[in-house]
DNA sequence: GTCTATAAAGAGATAGAC
DNA sequence: GTCTATCTCTTTATAGAC
């Protein structure tokens, strides 16, 4: 196998992860894959060729096209979940964690852009017992988020007319659909990206008494 | 073909919209189907399935299986720009445009989840023409959305250190990811969450000088 | 670990009868 | 407008040699 990139899909492969091994390279070249056609409609000869062996080859390797979306949804939420809870260990004040774990959801899954991406939406390639796991990985990050949003409404931070249930669909919508129109070359850096939507997030649904003039 | 409704993907159809004349039934149907098992993983035989007739008659009502997906691209932004014009025509001070134009799309959006959601992430299965014929579509709307954004930031009712292209993409983030979770039994309404969204989204992002405290 | 060859199933779409 | 029958192509995955 050629050290060399082929063109094409690759390209929006993140340069600085996992590169060499060659079973990370392979889940990194399908998240770009199946970011780029969609998971049902990448084939397995496609993503073979992305890899310079043929089709069969590749089962030497996996066990099945759909092992590997299973994968990477299961990496990328182990990232979230991980970054997730180093926030809660470093940061104790409500509004600091909110903004912590805003930028951090956003630099997580954008640095992770492919993967992230297909996990959002390709879950219905998944077979119904592995997506139910999935799901479970997914509600289980949300409830971090949910419950951070519910400590800074005790502490008077943010609104209590609004469940804590609903400010976190709220808080989720705002970040995630960002995976659809981020670009790396783009004008503003995940980091950005991540302050601002913290900023907007927090002043939106800042308590009437936190309301700076 | 009988007039009762087989089970399964079209309890999702909403029952109040173009139910009878069988060329609109084909196109909510299509719609119920991509947004279930995603476009590519569609079958037009399940699709005939629904409709209660053989795959091969399906081809006397289209051409191509991706016809349908053009056509309910192509209404789906029709009518998400017919409302934003509605919107416009009616309200004429900048907030007032912009927490109408919220609740607008909300609820048109999801007035019409299943073709709507089928727009905004199957523009894969399209051809290179018609998918840029359909980005050009959204692109019109878009514009409408952060013309009334800048047109916000030029009264200093919204902050302008942010420019009107990433509050409008802040903005939409907001709204758009609400096709993934909503339900039409969910505990909050399409018009509930689309005022939610503009309060949110006008607090957060409202000039220093507009702050109440 | 990769190859050639191929099995087995399912896809979109068409032909032509009724 | 719908049917049965079928064409043609592509798909995921396997067998077995090297």
């Amino acid at each position: 196998m050629s050290s060399e990139r082929p063109v094409g899909v690759e390209q929006s492969i993140s340069a600085d992860r996992r590169a060499q091994d060659p079973g990370s390279r392979l889940l990194t070249v399908a998240a770009a894959l199946f970011r780029q056609k969609g998971y049902a409609a990448a084939t397995t000869r496609e993503l073979a060729g992305l890899l310079g062996i043929q089709n069969a080859s590749l089962y030497h390797h996996i066990r099945s096209k759909e092992d590997l979306l299973y994968q990477l949804c299961v990496d990328s939420l182990t990232r979230m979940r991980m970054t997730a809870e180093e926030v809660l260990a470093q940061e104790f004040e409500p509004l600091d964690r909110l903004r912590a774990l805003a930028r951090a959801h956003v630099v997580t899954s954008l640095g992770d852009q492919d993967s992230h991406a297909t996990m959002l939406i390709e879950l219905r390639g998944l077979s119904a017992a592995r997506r139910a796991e999935v799901i479970e990985l997914r509600a289980t990050y949300e409830a971090i988020v949910e419950s951070v949003i519910a400590e800074a409404q005790s502490a008077a931070l943010l609104r209590s007319d609004i469940s804590a249930k609903h400010l976190r669909l709220a808080f989720l919508n705002l970040l995630n659909w960002t995976i659809f129109w981020f670009r790396q070359d783009g004008e503003l850096t995940s980091e950005q990206l991540g302050d601002l939507f913290a900023d907007i997030f927090i002043s939106g649904v800042a308590a009437a008494s936190e309301r700076r003039s």
